[in-house]
DNA sequence: AAAGGTAAAGTGGCATGACCATTGCCGCAG
DNA sequence: CTGCGGCAATGGTCATGCCACTTTACCTTT
């Protein structure tokens, strides 16, 4: 059989739902709608767009689970406020695994990996992870560059884990970070801990460099179990401060 | 106005569609639903909620926004896999992970989870896997089924990471096991080796069962590096022998 | 016997229409 | 001017019927 099957696009593409949520997310994108303006009424929409009010409120749903509208029984739709959407995404991936898991699972992937890098890595991989470990330090926080800090600390990490050899690990590790970056903002905003990550990271290091798996492995768990804690105390502080009242 | 507004909680929280997703959610977090899995049909699924299709129909829309389901026209509601999985298995897929790295992240995940599920896996779980091993010792070989056992001691191994209660975890052993058995058939053709496995396979489950943490990490360690072994010497036999032509 | 087409059953997709529940406003009584 | 009661607007739920897609089994054709 021949490969013409990508020339051939389907009259109408996805179920009416999917195209009326996209119809209503082109008008948001497009600032015709703004947040806080309220849709037409489920009936009269309906009417508009040609379709039945189940499957209009079919997308209404979908809308609503991505964040996009907030639903109000006996007032009407409207379109939700961006920081409500953001927060609600965070929630949706944080209820997938709980953080307990996620830094369990640190454990899992960087202490072997610690070990194996200090004990076989390569020259070159550990240069690696002294340059990413260089960048950080020169990093400057005054700037309240929260973001950038992360970036900087994950890459540090992942060097490590890439210095241990082992393509599976270096990419789950890639995933986990992905996770938990997204699932929380960086702990390195809980007070102190900037200056305590960096000296575990320092000592982390030496032991890398200095080919001492032990003392690798024991410098990775204290670094650890310091970020768990500090995203612990995170969490039961503000979380999620600027939508306060907001929440559904 | 005083503040008992809080000893008055709503006789029925939320719409009837976020409560079906909950209902939803929760059955496929506790695992009776596994990924690809098929939900039972919109009628039926409607009467046992009892509720009507219209509802259930929104609720489905709101878990396919959020990414739980995936709904087949004609075929019928499936639960999704999950992004990390997928994303995962296709990053490895495209670049060739050698035999010692994907033993070695079978050590990485199986030796804590061992540990922890011998330390703090509830009853329930250490039944399934005890179950498992049942009857993998119940499996008779000489039919020369060799795919059933490989899934079997697969299912095995499985059992045990998910006693150690994390969702990550025992998704990452899952595309392990997939790739291990993609890439190679089973190593317990090799002579001997079937044997032996199940004797090892027992020590690993009466450590378990009797809540010995460092035996059956030490268990699991040498059953790890005897299945090494013999997938190595099958490597320089024939390798790929069984599996030739049954890849997609 | 193998290949292909066809019909039927199972399942999701959509529409109609009716009624219930909540909210917010407006007018009326005090 | 104030309070409250009712009414209209709007989302929430349900029942029912039919359409569209998928899959399977069977039957025809070669």
């Amino acid at each position: 059989m021949s490969d013409d099957h990508h020339l051939w696009t389907p009259l109408r593409q996805g179920t009416v739902a999917d195209l009326i949520a996209r119809r209503i997310l082109e008008v948001i994108g497009s600032d015709q709608l703004r947040p806080g303006d309220r849709l037409p009424p489920e009936r009269e929409l309906a009417a508009m767009l040609g379709t039945s009010r189940p499957s209009l409120r079919e997308a209404l749903q979908s809308l609503k689970a991505r964040g996009w509208v907030d639903i109000r029984h006996g007032s009407g739709v409207f379109v939700a406020e961006p920081a409500t959407t953001r927060s609600l995404r965070e929630a949706l991936l944080a209820e997938e695994v709980s953080l307990r898991e996620l830094y369990d699972m640190r454990e899992v992937l960087e202490l072997p990996a610690a070990a194996w890098a200090a004990k076989h890595g390569d020259a070159a991989k550990l240069a690696a992870v002294q340059e990413a470990y260089g960048t950080m330090m020169s990093a400057n926080p005054a700037r309240g560059d929260w973001r950038r800090m992360q970036e900087l600390d994950a890459a540090f990490h992942l060097r490590i884990v890439e210095a241990a050899d082992n393509r599976f690990l270096a990419r789950t590790q890639g995933v986990l970070q992905e996770i938990l970056a997204a699932g929380m903002g960086t702990t390195l905003r809980v007070p102190g801990r900037l200056e305590r990550s960096r000296g575990e990271h320092e000592r982390i290091l030496s032991a890398l460099l200095s080919g001492n798996p032990a003392a690798a492995r024991r410098a990775a768990l204290t670094h650890i179990n310091n970020a768990r804690k500090a995203a612990l105390s995170r969490l039961h502080e503000q979380p999620y401060a600027d939508v306060a009242g907001r929440q559904a």
